[in-house]
DNA sequence: TTTGAACTACTAAATTTTTAAACAATTGAA
DNA sequence: TTCAATTGTTTAAAAATTTAGTAGTTCAAA
């Protein structure tokens, strides 16, 4: 049988989207950099579970992060992950509507 | 605190590439149809395993499928799902220059 | 030396994944 | 027609992983 080490790297990568609180971290660092209190005070997430997703994030090759005094700040690595997000969005956006017609024709 | 529908739903897709027979089967399906059989072929994977799976991308929107005769058909639904994955795949890669580099430098 | 900001370790609960076995649908031969 | 072979699905249980929450720790700044 083939190696498959590949595709279990590239399912890690994939996991970090595959939870709504990093979906929507992804979603609020798309345009800029942001603070951990930021972040927390946007999501709402626990201050525990928020490090936890961060730093899973970060290992994983998909956030930044750089610390200023204080605080912590974190961003995407690359333009890529907004970009594989995006792709994914318009795909969850085509199968509500496709959802919505199969709906209406009852 | 603002509405978090989507990124549950919107994680839901991203979950449907979050494993590595998942992935295998997205890239085995990037090019051409392929059939239940050949696809349990290449990826060596339980029969009842790789149904449950199939059906799993199914239901989310990532693969159709087409019967005829006694075998099954599956494709991706969409080109995007497979850009997605080859972004995934470049961060990936990217990910383990930047990781051998810094092996390189010790 | 105290305060604020974030991380870590640990645990319980929830979710996902794998496996085995039973089940269903289609085809073709007896 | 009926039976057997092939193809794939469903179900249930066990195993593995992920997640949220609690409590405690670290670290820099005032």
């Amino acid at each position: 049988m083939r190696d498959k080490t590949i595709y279990t790297l590239h399912s890690n990568i994939c996991k970090a989207l595959a939870n709504p609180i990093r979906i929507e971290i992804i979603d609020i660092l798309n345009d800029r950099e942001m603070s951990f209190g930021e972040i927390q005070e946007i999501t709402g997430v626990l201050k525990s579970n928020l490090s936890q997703h961060l730093s899973m994030m970060v290992s994983n090759g998909i956030l930044a992060q750089r610390k200023e005094g204080l605080n912590m700040y974190f961003r995407l690595t690359t333009e890529k992950i907004a970009i594989a997000c995006r792709m994914m969005r318009e795909v969850l956006i085509e199968n509500l509507k496709k959802h919505q017609e199969l709906i209406k024709d009852l």
